[in-house]
DNA sequence: GAAAATAGTTGAACAAGTTCAACTTGATAA
DNA sequence: TTATCAAGTTGAACTTGTTCAACTATTTTC
């Protein structure tokens, strides 16, 4: 079954039969993105929510002064969107590009929101990955500031290194929060 | 009534009858916090979750080289807690520290995983915070990364003047990610 | 398979932020 | 009120990271 990783993925953050289960996925469809194609342009109001079956995508933002800033990677078994728009229904600050031919499953914004309606334990399944997310993303606050580029390098590769080995030094440059020739300089020092 | 702030704060987030905020509101007890005094010490595993009706709090962790680093701050109608220990009930990396004396509503985390379980909008409740408080996380990691030390410290005087305010400039650099000597003079400059 | 575009490297000059130490100011406590 | 302690300031030397420019290597495209 093509939706086996996505019902195996909702079933370690939360308890749900086999026909919840089923009744959610229904609504998740299926997409293709070739490489550098995007999911999402900043300036869009995200209306979907994603989650990676093969492939890996990028979510960046461009600031004022034209530099490319990486919110965080998204790789097979990862789920993927701007929160920020798709809560608010803003314009996205934010880009989700493929970085190679990938796939992922979709749901829409209205099929999600009537999901909270009709099964109620959509509302603990992601209560808790919306938790765990911002236990990720406390983390990473204060590693970045703790920690030097060069710890921080080292602690992506060695944490990721699936991730790390399909990015280019400018991708990871840019999710470091650092220009990718300061990160050729960390690279050859060790 | 005492509760009527925690209360009103619930109803921002989620649509409750008035038996469900009472039911709610019942497993919360108050709690005074004398200035300097900590609601949770390092190491220590985090088994609450609070709610600040008076008073202001910081949260923050002292790293390997001694440096404190504010995660954030906690005043009158915020949350507090770590959310890191408080869910995986692991010895919490974080101080919690009443920066004057201070008034919190507390609830233990097994009354809050019964309510979960005893009132269904309870999880809508806190899926709705937690994705809130996401969006608020990644905002910052952004602004870290594209901003100076001088931008990201006039965004936070101007965007909490009431926070800021109750602040030593050592606290605020902690939060900045910023030596408290480069904060003066930062300051001086403009 | 050649041409063009993109990624990575290196160096030199520079800017941002740290460290340490000495000092001033302000708050707290006895 | 004075003594003490913590907060804030300033300067000099230093480290970390940036910028720009020139170059090399690697992919991509036609």
């Amino acid at each position: 079954m093509v939706n086996d990783l996505l019902k195996q993925n909702i079933k370690k953050n939360a308890q749900l039969s086999n026909s919840e289960l089923e009744e959610i996925c229904k609504y998740f469809y299926p997409q293709s993105i070739k490489k550098k194609a995007s999911l999402l342009t900043q300036g869009e109001i995200c209306k979907f929510e994603g989650f990676v079956l093969e492939g890996c995508f990028r979510i960046f933002t461009i600031d004022k002064k034209g530099n490319e800033n990486t919110l965080y990677f998204a790789t097979r078994d990862w789920w993927l969107m701007d929160i920020d728009s798709f809560m608010n229904q803003t314009p996205s600050n934010l880009n989700i590009q493929a970085l190679e031919d990938s796939k992922v499953l979709l749901i829409n914004r209205t099929d999600k929101l009537a999901l909270y309606e009709s099964i109620p334990i959509v509302e603990k399944l992601f209560r808790v990955m919306s938790q765990k997310a911002l236990v990720a993303w406390q983390r990473r606050l204060i590693r970045n500031h703790c920690e030097t580029a060069k710890e921080r390098y080292h602690y992506f590769a060695n944490t990721y290194p699936n991730i790390a080995s399909k990015l280019t030094d400018k991708q990871i440059a840019s999710y470091l929060g650092i220009t990718h020739e300061f990160l050729s300089k960390i690279k050859k020092q060790s």
